[in-house]
Parts: C-alpha cells; sequence; structure tokens
DNA sequence: GAGTTTGAAACT
DNA sequence: CAGTTTCAAACTC
C-alpha cells in the first residue's frame, strides 16, 4: 500500500473511487448492543441552486438537536433530509471546542461551507450529490446533554463519507472526532480509545449521472459499549462499510450516487478519553433523477446483532483505535446505469478492518446490494505494532474475499489507490484527505470521533464532484465485476492515510508490491497506494473498484501520472495480469525509471535488486522518486505507446525511439519491442522497422514461426497429458475396484527400457518419412501414450488376476 | 554466467 | 536544448 504525501494527493487526479453502493458494517462483539435508529430522508427536494448546499451535523448544537438531524429522522418522515443535485450534506464532527453556544455552521469551511447548513433541521440533497457528514466538536456541555444513545459523541474518530455529485461536487460524511470527554474517557478507562481512526471511502461517480443521494444513518448508542468491551473491541471490532449499489424500491427515482467516505485527521484537541462512540443515523434518500437509474449506497453495520437493510446507512464510532472496519463499495458502470456494482475491499489499519465491496448488475433490475450478507472476515494477513502510550494497530488486509470483489485500478494505473484520512494525533484537526477544496469545510471544527457504522447503509447517487476535486467517476462495467478488464473499468481506490508515525508501521506488514508511505510533507492526509500488483496477487482480496474514465484521469498535475497504462495500449489489468519480468536493478535503488517495475508503477516483488526502495519500507523515499520524476517529465508514467484509434497500425511510440545502431529491429528498439513500426516522429538512424522492410519480414516470420512451433508443441503435450489423464481416469477404477491400488512396480526397467524401444522407433521412423520435427515430436509423444496405455491395461489386467488368483 | 552492446533516462 | 553520463535490459559468446 502506498501512502501518498497530501503534496501528492493535492495533484492526485479526480478520479479517487467510482463506487455505486457504499456499505459500511460495523461487526461490534456479540454482547455490545448496537441501537439502530434510522433516518430516511424519503422527499427529495429539487436543487434551486448549483452551489452545492451542504448540511452540516455539529455537535454544537445540542445533543437532541444531532440526534434528531441522525437518527430522528425516520421513513415515515420524509422532511427532514431530502437531498436533489447539487446539494451538498455535511454531517460533520469538528474537534475545535466550541462556545458554549452551539454554533453549527462553524465547523465548516468558508470554502465549502458556501451552503452549508445544519443538519438538525430538515434538508434536501439534490443533484450535485455532494454529501458531507461532518461531526462538529461539541462543547462539554453538549456532550453532557448526550444521554440518548442516539447522540453522536466523541470518539476521537472521524468518518466522513463524500460522493462526488454527477457535478463534480463532492459527497462527503464526515464523522470527525468531537471533544473528548471526560467522564467518557474515565468510564474507558483505555487510552488507546483516543487513536484516531479514519475510515475513508472516495466513491468518484458518473460524471453522466445524475446523483441522487439518499443517505441512512443508523446511530448506536456509545454509552452500549461498556467498559469492558471496549478491550474487546480494540482488538476485536470489526467495523464493515459496505457501499452497495443497490435499487431502491423506495426511491423516488433513479439515483446515481457516489461516495466519499473520508475519516479526517484530527490532531488537535482530543485527548483519548473519548469513551463514547457516537451513533449517527441518517439517511439519505435517493432523489428522482430523471433518466439515472437508481441507486443506493448504503452503509451498514454487519455487527454480530444484525444487519441493516440496504437503504439504511449506520455510523458507528468506534470507541477505541482496534477496530475492524468492513467497506463495502459498489459502483456503477456508465454503460449501464442501472447496474449495481459491489466491490468489496477489507483493509484494516491500527486495528481496523476496512472492508469495501462492490457488486456489479447487469442489469438495473439485478440491482443487488450484498449489504444484506453479512461477509465473512478473513484476515490476510494480520500486522501488529505496538507503541508505548500509542494504540496497537492491527492491520488486516485484505479480510474477506466476497466472490464479487473487484480489483481497484486507475485507470491506465498500476497503482491502487486507497485514500485514508487519520487523524495526526489522538485527537486531531479534522483532515480531509479527500480534496483540498472539501477539506477546509470539515477540517475547521472537526474533531475525530469513533464512528459507528454498524447497521448503517447509505444509498447515495454518485456524481463526479469537480469541486472537490476527488475524483472524476468512471462507469465500471458491470459486467466484470471481478476484475477490471479494459481501460474503461480501470478504478482507482484512494483512501487517505494516516501519517506514517501511526499507519505506516501497521502498514508495513502489507503484503509485498503494498506502499506505506507517510507523506514526505509530513501532512497528516496521506494516501495508500495499492499496486496492482499486489491486488494480482491476492485476487480474492477485497478491492473498491472505481472506474474512471481515462478522459477523466487528466487531472493537472500529480500522481494521476503514477498511473502507467498498459503499454501497446492494453489496459493496466491486462498488463497487470502479466507476469512481470523481476528487475535487476542495482544502483538505481528502483527509483528511476530505468527500473521497468519503479516505470510502470509498481513495487518490486521477487526481483533480483540491490538494495531496492521501491517498496513499503522506503515509501517516503519512493514518494520523492515518484515526485522527481513527475518532475521532470509529467508524463513520465503514462504509457509510451498510444493506443490507436483503430487497430494496432495506429499504435506508435508517444515520443519515439533513437536508436542508432540497432536498426529498430531489436529488443533494445521501445518500438520493436512493442511490435510496432516506427514513425515519423523517431529519431532513429539506419531504421528498418518499417511496413516493408525485408529485414523486419524476415524477423517477423522468423518469430511467427518460433511461435507456432512452441504453441503446437506446447499443444501436443497438452493433449497428451490430457490423454494420459483420460485413461488413467478410465483405467484406474477398474484396476483399485479391487480397493487396491495400481502396482507401480508393474513399470520395470524392462518396461521402460521397452518403452524406449517404442519411442525410438517412432522417431526413426518419423526420420526416415522425413516428417517434420514438430510432427515427429508429436509420433513420439503419441506413441509415449499408447505405451502409458499398455502399460496401465498390463498393470490392471495383473491386479485383476491378482485379486481372482488370490 | 560473464561480458558486451544498446538506447532510454538522468544529469550537466 | 544538446551533450554526456548513468543505468539496466538486451544481446552475444
Amino acid at each position: 500500500m502506498d501512502v501518498v504525501s497530501p503534496e501528492l494527493n493535492s495533484i492526485l487526479p479526480d478520479e479517487i473511487m467510482d463506487t455505486e453502493a457504499i456499505v459500511i458494517e460495523e461487526e461490534l462483539p456479540a454482547d455490545a448492543t448496537v441501537p439502530l435508529a434510522q433516518v430516511e430522508l424519503p422527499t427529495p427536494v429539487p436543487m434551486e441552486t448549483e452551489l452545492p448546499e451542504i448540511v452540516n451535523l455539529s455537535s454544537a448544537g445540542t445533543p437532541m438537536q444531532r440526534t434528531q438531524a441522525l437518527t430522528t429522522s425516520t421513513s415515515t418522515d420524509s422532511s427532514h433530509c431530502s437531498m436533489g443535485s447539487g446539494t451538498q450534506l455535511l454531517l460533520t464532527a469538528s474537534v475545535a471546542p466550541r462556545p458554549a453556544t452551539p454554533a453549527v455552521s462553524k465547523s465548516t469551511s468558508p470554502g465549502v461551507s458556501g451552503g452549508l447548513q445544519r443538519l438538525t433541521t430538515p434538508f434536501a440533497i439534490q443533484g450535485n450529490h455532494q454529501i458531507i457528514l461532518n461531526k462538529v466538536s461539541a462543547t462539554a456541555s453538549s456532550d453532557e446533554k448526550s444521554p440518548s444513545p442516539h447522540v453522536l459523541k466523541q470518539e476521537g474518530q472521524k468518518l466522513v463519507v463524500t460522493g462526488l455529485s454527477k457535478s463534480g461536487q463532492p459527497i462527503v460524511l464526515a464523522l470527525p472526532h468531537t471533544n473528548p470527554k471526560p467522564g467518557s474517557a474515565q468510564a474507558t478507562g483505555d487510552a488507546k480509545a483516543q487513536t484516531q481512526q479514519f475510515k475513508v471511502v472516495t466513491i468518484g461517480g458518473r460524471p453522466d449521472l445524475k446523483p441522487v443521494v439518499g443517505v441512512q444513518a443508523v446511530s448506536t448508542a456509545s454509552q452500549l459499549l461498556g467498559t469492558t468491551q471496549q478491550s474487546t473491541l480494540q482488538t476485536q471490532q470489526l467495523k464493515t462499510v459496505q457501499i452497495a449499489k443497490k435499487t431502491q424500491a423506495s426511491s423516488s427515482g433513479p439515483m446515481i450516487t457516489k461516495f466519499i467516505i473520508t475519516k479526517p485527521l484530527n490532531s488537535k484537541g482530543v485527548s483519548g478519553q473519548t469513551s463514547v462512540s457516537p451513533v449517527i443515523t441518517g439517511r439519505v434518500i435517493p432523489q428522482n433523477t430523471p433518466g439515472t437509474p437508481p441507486r443506493t449506497i448504503s452503509i451498514s453495520e454487519t455487527s454480530a446483532v444484525q444487519t441493516v437493510s440496504s437503504s439504511k446507512v449506520p455510523i458507528s464510532p468506534l470507541k477505541s483505535p482496534s477496530k475492524l472496519t468492513v467497506v463495502s463499495v459498489a459502483s456503477q458502470s456508465p454503460s449501464s446505469p442501472q447496474k449495481s456494482v459491489a466491490l468489496p475491499i477489507n483493509v484494516a489499519l491500527g486495528q481496523q478492518i476496512l472492508a469495501v465491496q462492490q457488486s456489479t448488475a447487469t442489469s438495473p433490475a439485478k440491482g443487488v446490494s450484498n449489504s444484506s450478507t453479512p461477509q465473512t472476515m478473513k484476515p490476510v494477513q494480520t500486522v501488529a505494532v505496538g507503541g508505548v502510550g500509542t494504540p496497537q494497530f492491527k492491520t488486516i488486509f485484505p479480510l474477506t474475499t466476497p466472490p464479487n470483489v473487484q480489483q481497484i485500478q486507475v485507470p491506465g494505473s498500476r497503482f491502487h489507490y486507497v485514500r485514508l484520512v487519520t487523524a495526526t494525533t489522538g485527537s486531531g484537526v479534522t483532515a480531509t484527505a479527500s480534496t483540498s477544496t472539501n477539506s477546509p469545510a470539515i477540517q475547521p471544527a472537526a474533531k475525530p470521533m469513533v464512528v459507528n457504522t454498524a447497521a448503517m447503509r447509505m444509498s447515495v447517487p454518485i456524481v463526479p464532484a469537480q469541486s472537490m476535486k476527488q475524483v472524476v467517476p468512471k462507469p465500471l462495467t458491470s459486467s466484470a465485476p471481478q476484475v477490471a478488464t479494459s481501460s474503461q473499468t480501470q478504478q482507482r481506490l484512494i483512501m487517505p492515510a494516516t501519517p506514517l508515525p501511526q499507519i505506516q508501521p501497521n502498514l508495513t506488514n502489507l503484503p509485498p508490491g503494498t506502499v506505506l508511505a507517510p507523506a514526505p510533507g509530513a501532512g497528516n492526509v496521506g494516501y495508500a497506494v495499492l499496486p496492482a500488483q499486489y491486488v494480482t496477487q491476492l485476487p480474492q482480496s477485497t478491492f473498491v473498484t472505481l472506474a474512471s474514465s481515462s478522459s477523466s484521469f487528466s487531472t493537472p498535475t500529480g500522481i494521476q501520472t503514477q498511473a502507467r497504462l498498459s503499454l501497446n495500449g492494453l489496459s493496466t489489468s491486462d498488463s497487470s495480469s502479466r507476469p512481470r519480468k523481476p528487475c535487476n536493478c542495482t544502483k538505481s535503488q528502483c527509483l528511476k525509471l530505468y527500473c521497468d517495475c519503479f516505470a510502470n508503477g509498481e513495487f518490486c516483488n521477487n526481483c533480483n535488486c540491490t538494495n531496492c526502495f521501491n517498496n513499503l519500507e522506503h515509501e517516503t523515499e519512493r514518494l520523492k522518486a515518484i515526485k522527481a520524476c513527475l518532475d521532470r517529465n509529467p508524463e513520465a508514467f503514462k504509457p509510451k505507446i498510444g493506443k490507436g484509434k483503430e487497430g494496432e497500425s495506429d499504435r506508435r511510440h508517444s515520443k519515439g525511439c533513437n536508436c542508432k545502431r540497432s536498426g529498430c529491429l531489436k529488443n533494445y528498439c521501445e518500438c520493436y519491442e512493442a511490435k510496432i513500426m516506427c514513425s515519423s516522429i523517431c529519431k532513429c538512424v539506419g531504421c528498418k522497422n518499417f511496413e516493408e522492410s525485408p529485414e523486419r519480414k524476415t524477423l517477423m516470420h522468423l518469430a511467427d514461426a518460433a511461435e507456432v512451433r512452441v504453441q503446437q508443441q506446447t499443444a501436443a503435450k497438452t493433449k497428451l497429458s490430457s490423454q494420459i489423464s483420460d485413461l488413467l481416469t478410465r483405467t484406474m477404477p477398474a484396476i483399485t475396484s479391487g480397493g487396491g491400488k495400481l502396482p507401480y512396480t508393474f513399470v520395470t526397467k524392462e518396461v521402460a527400457e521397452a518403452t524406449c524401444d517404442c519411442l525410438m522407433e517412432q522417431a526413426e521412423q518419423a526420420e526416415l518419412t522425413d516428417q517434420p520435427h514438430a510432427v515427429a515430436e508429436r509420433m513420439i509423444l503419441e506413441e509415449f501414450g499408447r505405451c502409458l496405455m499398455r502399460i496401465i491395461s498390463s498393470a490392471g489386467q495383473a491386479k485383476a488376476d491378482c485379486s481372482i488368483n488370490c
């Protein structure tokens, strides 16, 4: 997993994630009771303005108010929240201390807060689909006033779910960490509870789709989480966040949702005293969008207790840093907006496990939300990092392998991005890693808080957010939910990551190919980049598939350039699937483009390199190197071989080769290596790599002949193997019918010699008849097969005779 | 497998 | 931008 520095983050492509549905589920200890309060926002309200409308759920308000805003609203009450396009819903828990007077809007940053509204009041989300759930830190008094289980409480954690609206506006659900309560801290008595948790899911929405946002949040009473449970929670809490695209029957109209779930970082103001995990129940109701298929993003908690319906989005902050979070994200392919895609991803940071699932349905009618089905967590890797005075983190990655798991790939990139937003400190200033634009709104007052995602589901249309600069959602190919097979299906998952000190130790145990490196800038927001290689190695691992279009991949600067499209116009997934040759770098530390691994945006794995820095352990250096390469050449990581519009003939090297002595007929030449002709942009000397070149034709013929020969040999061997296997299959039952085994001793020296004689005979016969080499090989192999048949047959006969006589 | 050749990448 | 150096892959023996 790569952690990208904030600097790089700023230059990341807008397309981060594109998922159709997100289901957040949290599994809590069985004893932990998770009250579920569902808030439904049934009534969509048309947006009157293009400006994103932000609804802020700030803790500054009275606890009851927040509770009502998030949890009180029920499905029957449509007036509370309806979101239309262009609406931005902001639920923010800010960390910053506030005056006794609850200023709800305080949490919002000026840039984003333009249309910020308090969530306490009914709000409508429309068209532009930016939903920000930001928990603003509440004053101590407010916290005290929150006896109600539904009241949001400071958890030192922040969950921000953001989605990109069709217009490019972000949808953010942020549960920042609220100010710690002394009392609660005492109750927990666990300093580790202070640890920041960030769970960020960014889903890029389709630009062409109109967002309909339905968010239902169910708050869980943190009170229920007893002190006794806390230790268990730290180690065992499983938080599952699923974003699943599903069709809501109740939805007034089709909706497309893009989600960004961001757990902002809070480094300040929160001492780990927070014992109570805030429970937020909110529901965003999908808005009718003509021509857009309904989408539902649901976040449900898969706690042992129960699973929430897809329409519900439970977000429950965990008390302790040690939590398992499963986030399921489903996205929709542009081509078939009605299709629902669920991508499973399981990421555990610290003790959290984040699982994201995305399922794809081919037809709108087929819209499926897997959120209802609890996922079985299968820890792939577990990293336990112990720190003095710091919460221990256990990283399990990936956890489960749902059948509908898809890899997260960035179009044209082999990097798999996971955006993780974490608090720099136990209490932190909310940092929304997702985008610089949206962060201001959330960060100022936001405090990290534990978000209880139990039984939460969110149905939110995903729409590309431009202002957020988050992600330009790309349609996912619904037909290929498992793995992106084409550039269209390439997806990127970006998860803001906690700063190195906290996260990196946890991630160090990640599989090779995963880069965990905090941003060199020491920013509190980092990006975790999951190399495609890792994904390839762990096909079963859960990943969030983010669909993005290549066009959208054109962010002004930045890491997007890391992504390198496969050569020869092949999709990233295709190229990634191919076995990569191990590098042999010795001096470049695999941090320069000399290294093919690095140039392809991959981590070195099973390479022969020495002093390799292209790995997780040297993420900082690696990020610097990437940045340096990009500074030298912004297109350094872009494919050199452009994909022709029609056929391979249009493919050509982006810069052209500069061969002097190879005649462009050796693999030294990048054009020849890519099996393309040199073009006018090449600066080669004595080029023979052109269409009419006789040398080239000869080489091509030779290469073709060699390839054919290899194929024939392979086919012959395969056929023989299958024949032998078939024979064994048919013969063995008869042989072993007596309960015995085939007497292997039957293959005596004499038998072996006889077999060799037969083979030699065939070889001689082929030679005498002047048969081609391939034919001769076939004859020999076939003879060998016949010999084996005879041997097996004789053995079987002997076995039968023995059984009769004996 | 060691050594050479080659051209892209990096550097000046 | 051009020339030089560095580097690792491709190639040869």
